[in-house]
DNA sequence: ACATGCGTCAACACCCTGTCGAGAACCATC
DNA sequence: GATGGTTCTCGACAGGGTGTTGACGCATGT
């Protein structure tokens, strides 16, 4: 879990008594109505003042749960992360038996986890230009993958399943670019775009030639 | 050159009398000063104020030239886009004498035409999200590259230089878009990139390996 | 001289963000 | 059931940005 906020207020280390109170409920709110919010129009349409009708309250009582707009995007994104990191985590562990399958497998989990909830990935995508901590956080994210894969190719060269090539480092950057930038084509639904129901496969033919030289490995 | 402002007044439209006039002047003074300014601080940071007096004249005037401030910013990128498209035009026709050195000389032009514009660039993917228009004209000039790209491969495809696969166009949409994010990673220099010097080597080396399956096509 | 259209800007209306200070509601303790 | 301290709430304000309006110069051709 990444520090999210940069002021305090919000959030469970804002030194509440114990368990439920109304403010708790109050900080859902305003989350649930984000999503809800995001479903329906873009990050920039939607207003404090939307997501503080939306959860009841007036927009001075939104600051008093989030510092900004933009830090309840940062909530929800953490959320969506740490679900893919939960369900990535030991896909790589055990590649030696049918790469191929486990490839795909975090691929594809990738996939699913992002597409359910894309409203919030999109919205990401969509302010991180602007919002510093939205881009450093994204990057943390995306640097812990890169680690992740990048281990996972040397470990296959060990083995010799996977011959020398590129740095590893710099494959696993290049790969991972590739299937953030083609599921943010493909969930945004605009310009050249992969069929959804293609994208894992499209990503693991690519991942598996650029690493292995072959689409079918030992 | 794709038709970039929605309302009439600035450009070569506007009705002028003939040549030079005083407007066309403060027109190119705002591009100017946009693109200087852009050297300097996040296309968020600059308000249409600062364009205006950057350009020696008051806000309500920079409306006469420009509807928006996006509007400048496309106009930006009309510019850095043709110049990419002439860039690239050629490139792929004789691919069949030495493949290798063509492909390259594909990825290595559009690095050096991105490199030498990175801020309109960085500028355009920062209001991608929220410029429906900016949007438009990125997956335009995208989809230009991915047939060209798509047709390249066929054609490799049926000289026999390349094996069947996945789809053409499916492969072509996945490698231009890691050339994309790749690029952006490394001009905005946030999150995981690869060095700028090794960026075409990269690149190259994956391209070359989804499209040929081994990195010395014949 | 005079109409026409380009070029210019002060002033306005509007929307959105973030803050401040005055309270209301809650909960512990006496 | 008073007291005192947090938690929580909002009306009102200040500030900054966008886009529009209406009136006014200044060329130019007739």
């Amino acid at each position: 879990m990444t520090t999210v906020r940069t002021s305090a207020p919000a959030g469970t280390g804002r030194g509440r008594r114990s368990g439920r109170s109304a403010g708790d409920d109050r900080e859902s709110a305003i989350l649930a109505t984000a999503e809800r919010l995001l479903g329906q129009r873009a990050f920039s349409e939607i207003s404090i003042d939307d997501l503080a009708r939306g959860a009841g309250i007036s927009r001075p009582t939104f600051y008093f749960y989030f510092p900004s707009k933009d830090a309840v995007l940062l909530t929800l994104l953490d959320r969506v992360t740490e679900e893919a990191d939960r369900a990535a985590a030991d896909v790589l562990v055990h590649l030696a038996d049918d790469p191929r399958a486990r490839w795909r497998e975090l691929i594809s989990r990738f996939h699913a986890t992002f597409g359910a909830h894309r409203s919030v990935v999109l919205a990401c995508a969509e302010v991180r230009g602007t919002n510093a901590e939205v881009r450093r956080l994204w990057a943390t994210v995306l640097e812990r993958w890169v680690q992740a894969v990048e281990a996972a190719i040397e470990a296959e060269r060990r083995r010799g399943a996977a011959p020398a090539g590129l740095p590893a480092r710099d494959l696993a950057i290049a790969l991972n670019s590739m299937n953030e930038r083609v599921w943010y084509a493909t969930f945004a639904g605009d310009g050249p775009a992969v069929a959804e129901r293609d994208v894992v496969d499209v990503l693991l033919d690519v991942w598996l030639t650029a690493v292995y030289r072959t689409t079918s490995p030992a």
